[in-house]
DNA sequence: ACAACTTATGTCATACTATGACACATGACA
DNA sequence: TGTCATGTGTCATAGTATGACATAAGTTGT
């Protein structure tokens, strides 16, 4: 790896590490690009450059949330059950939690700590997940053998396996450490499987 | 009913007929609050004042529909289960569309549009989706007696119902009319009651 | 080590959403 | 009809986000 990247790879966890304070010190709307940009010496032009949006910043595990979820769901065989394919693949995503560094578990516990203060980022959190719902619509009705279009059952399959990652995640645990909150998560799945007929999803 | 609110009626769904026209027009992005004033002749510092964002035309429904919700939800037995309660809120929704004027069911129809050209939109729409699901599973949880905080199947009651709604309006149906939505959406919810076990809500 | 190339950054400029303040006009009501 | 309340337009402003272009930094050849 270049000093190029590693350069990069270091403004860009400044960023992000500046910006998580900034927004638990004075709140998410009251932070402007400029303060954020400011405290790492960098132009608000080169901020965007390294985030797409001032939203990608609590957004900043969907993404590699969503790409651990599709590595497990094409690693599972084509005719599991779907929903149980994508529970599986919720419970990488909360092993992936446990398994990070103390580094991105600092940031795991700021940002759910920024969406309890700050509901509104829940709900873009939700607007996330949606496109991570279209994604995985798609792979399993594929896998159904069905169109996506008209397989309310593959969405289903899949609305419920993000939500109640959601539920878990952002039902908030009070002042937890990481543990407590993959407890709640695996909690959450549990429910879920538990909730579910099976079968209901063949 | 005084004038001042008649001419106020008919500028809000002046505004909003324009929005939805021009979003299907040209595309939502694509398309400015000046113009959208311009077509209504209002200064678009007026369009704010009956919209508190450009997103909230889209979402013309979704305050609608929770209030309808919260109203059948109240009006259910508390020692009901609580999944069958939300059910019944979800099909009142339901009713409801049906049961709209024309001008009404043209919205619905051009608002779904809108949702299937542009995904994003979508995410929004589970944004605003979110903030209901907290509503709800605050209701739910005092009507089962437990803290909304740690209540974890209070939530997982209400996100699979708003999802389950979601699913069934948002996954397309070729050119329907609006009783093909409809029927989507009863299906989407019998598809959910049957997928889950019974008793799991109590 | 030096030149040539690639890539990241800073500095403009700009569009758009959204909000507050204030003056003015229009409908409501005595 | 005069007074009050309320809706509207205008102006000013903050903040997010994007494009264009020049410059500086790192990379790669000889």
């Amino acid at each position: 790896m270049g000093l190029r990247e590693l350069k990069k790879e270091k403004t860009r966890n400044a960023l992000l590490d500046a910006a998580l304070d900034l927004f638990l010190e004075q709140g998410y709307d009251a932070t402007t690009i400029e303060q954020i940009a400011g405290v790492v010496d960098v132009s608000p032009r080169t901020f965007f450059r390294y985030f797409p949006s001032k939203d990608d910043i609590p957004l900043h595990f969907h993404d590699q949330g969503e790409e651990t979820m599709m590595q497990v769901l094409t690693s599972r065989p084509e005719d599991e059950p779907p929903f149980t394919s994508m529970a599986l693949a919720v419970r990488a995503v909360i092993q992936d939690m446990s398994a990070s560094t103390e580094e991105e578990r600092g940031r795991f516990l700021k940002i759910r700590r920024l969406l309890e203060l700050n509901p509104a980022l829940v709900g873009k959190s939700a607007a996330r997940g949606a496109a991570t719902e279209r994604v995985f619509a798609k792979e399993i009705a594929r896998r159904r053998g069905t169109d996506v279009l008209t397989d309310q059952v593959a969405h289903l399959v899949v609305v419920f396996a993000v939500s109640t990652m959601r539920v878990g995640f952002e039902c908030p645990t009070p002042e937890g450490d990481l543990a407590s909150i993959t407890d709640r998560m695996e909690a959450a799945v549990t429910l879920t499987e538990n909730a579910l007929r099976p079968g209901w999803d063949l």
